[in-house]
DNA sequence: CTGAAAGCGCTTACAG
DNA sequence: CTGAAAGCGCTTACAG
């Protein structure tokens, strides 16, 4: 591989003048920044990284960490992330967490060992203490996105889980609804118990009281919505007229679980997902669900992490709007 | 942050003792072995990778270019990719083409500039140049997987698309059907060509003609599939039995448009698909798809890159196996 | 088994 | 506007 020497060679020039010719070219008289450039042509020349990297201590590599890249809800916040980061001249490293803890460690790890500059962090399933040491006022540059913890000092983009939630379960309310059971995503999750209390509020505010057995836990997985679809809708002595669940897959898995009862939606029950990914679309019925903003969140959790690393005074942490959108899954309740 | 020198003072011994201790500790007696590690501690050592890579001239990254990361098809290629190169020491570098050619022009200059070792190839949506420069001669690490590219020697791991798509074709024929239409992703990719002769050797073998109104060409999206499914199914004198997808979410596409022009599937309607998304069970009915191997094709492609870093002799090009995969969007043709 | 020393390819403060 | 030189933090061939 051709080195700045050679261009510098080619160019007659000292290395010095080659690297100021490619890096701050205004500091370059024209007739230099010419030959420069035809000598890089001329012998092929890429700069290393490495090398660049290490006198300046920077990367420009923000690594951005994945619970599950199976998880259709994070393209787009994928998006709105790389598009911020290329235009600033930074690179973006997907790490999959892949529910393994030493992979995060070792995402974590490429920041000291000079390999990133900064950490998005779009799932809080992590060790603890990896993110305890790494709180805000100890300049280590993470930024969290989609989720969040509770009882830490970290920046965040996030929507208001609670109000979402209650917007939509007040919105099974106004369709006549009472007998409104809900699908949780991990309990331990902060995100899930702010939608689970925002559906608890918006049954309490109706007068309706929770049912334990209405309220069940599945993992966000298609798989378990259908799992415990069926449980919800073959259970027990009442059914309920609707479900409200905390994400797309898992209420399309409770559409699939209703259809092989012969339920049919929305005439005896109405489904609510969270997200609004593509598919909800597509599924049958379509699906109504609260519609999260993935690309402007993506774009404002970089914005931040880049924001911090240029020490720049930001906003500690922002809340995007979401949307509910009615689509066919739902409608009046039976006899109402 | 400390550096070598801070351990190596720590431990009371020289830097090339502690590089060894950490890179090659069979190369150190057991108790400086101790007194590196405890001093690593003590001094919260992380190794600077860029100065490594600079010396060593190697980044251990491996960079995957995909055409669109949120096609769901590509989630478990990635997640064999990095299994096996996790296994290696290696870190996978994902990046989203996102139908920009200067973005990849950008990902395969990180290998001369030492920031990635090798890539890996998942969509032939490049310039054409970039990889025409770069054939297996050339001894840039490449690897190219899913898709390929005509006439140009690179190595490459796929599966028999004409022959899947020949076979997804030959049960619509058994299953009584002769009004066979077909839905293509874009035209000019190898992989489409190869699925649209398989279809066409289906008829032809079955004696039936192919009608150019039923070959359409669609852009592999839920929405194309929806778009050109209306087409089929709404134009002209003669409806089709049956369609055959190049791939599920156009499949899945198709499914809405029956089901908005109330045609039933797999009653007079019968849908095949191909990829096996984990979608494809829970759109309504469930699809008919050809199964690919993604996992495997993930782990093989990296498995060839790494060999290939290590110039060991590997088999130049693979082909994995597919199954078809009969669910409930298949059935009888009508009045068959 | 260990150390002194060279060198990977850049950037940048300093001097002119 | 340009150059000589130091130095970023490692690794490794060489010598002992």
């Amino acid at each position: 591989m051709p080195t700045i020497k050679d261009v510098a060679r080619a160019a007659n020039c000292s290395t010095a003048t080659v690297s100021r010719a490619l890096a701050n070219p205004e500091k370059v008289s024209d007739a230099t920044r010419q030959r420069v450039a035809q000598a890089v042509a001329e012998v092929g020349y890429s700069l290393n990284a490495a090398a660049r990297n290490l006198r300046r201590s920077e990367s420009r590599t923000i690594v951005v960490i994945l619970p599950d890249i199976a998880n259709p809800f994070f393209s787009e916040v994928i998006s709105g992330l790389e598009s911020v980061a290329h235009q600033a001249g930074y690179q973006v490293l997907l790490g999959d967490a892949g529910h393994n803890p030493e992979r995060v460690k070792s995402y974590f790890n490429l920041v000291p060992s000079n390999q990133a500059d900064g950490i998005i962090l779009l799932t809080t399933e992590v060790p603890k203490a990896l993110v305890k040491e790494r709180q805000a006022d100890s300049g280590f540059p993470l930024v969290v996105a989609c989720e969040y913890f509770d009882n830490l000092s970290l920046p965040t983009i996030h929507i208001d889980n609670e109000q979402a939630a209650n917007r939509a379960t007040e919105y099974l309310v106004s369709l006549g609804h009472r007998a409104i059971a809900t699908l949780s995503g991990p309990g331990g999750n902060p995100i899930c118990k702010d939608r689970l209390a925002g559906y608890r509020r918006g049954l309490a505010d109706a007068g309706i009281e929770t049912r334990p057995e209405w309220i069940l836990e599945g993992d966000f997985s298609f798989h378990s919505g259908y799992e415990q679809g069926r449980i919800l809708l073959q259970g027990g002595s009442q059914r309920p007229t609707a479900i409200f669940c905390q994400n797309d897959e898992m209420a399309i898995g409770v559409l699939k679980a209703a259809r092989d009862l012969e339920i049919r939606v929305p005439e005896q029950l109405s489904v609510v997902g969270f997200d609004d990914i593509g598919f909800s679309q597509y599924c049958e019925p379509e699906l109504t669900t609260v519609h999260q903003p993935r690309q402007a969140i993506g774009r404002t959790a970089m914005k931040l992490l880049l924001d911090i690393l240029k020490d720049r005074n930001v906003p500690f942490d922002q809340t995007l709007k979401t949307q509910l959108i009615v689509r066919g899954s739902t409608g009046r309740a039976p006899g109402a």
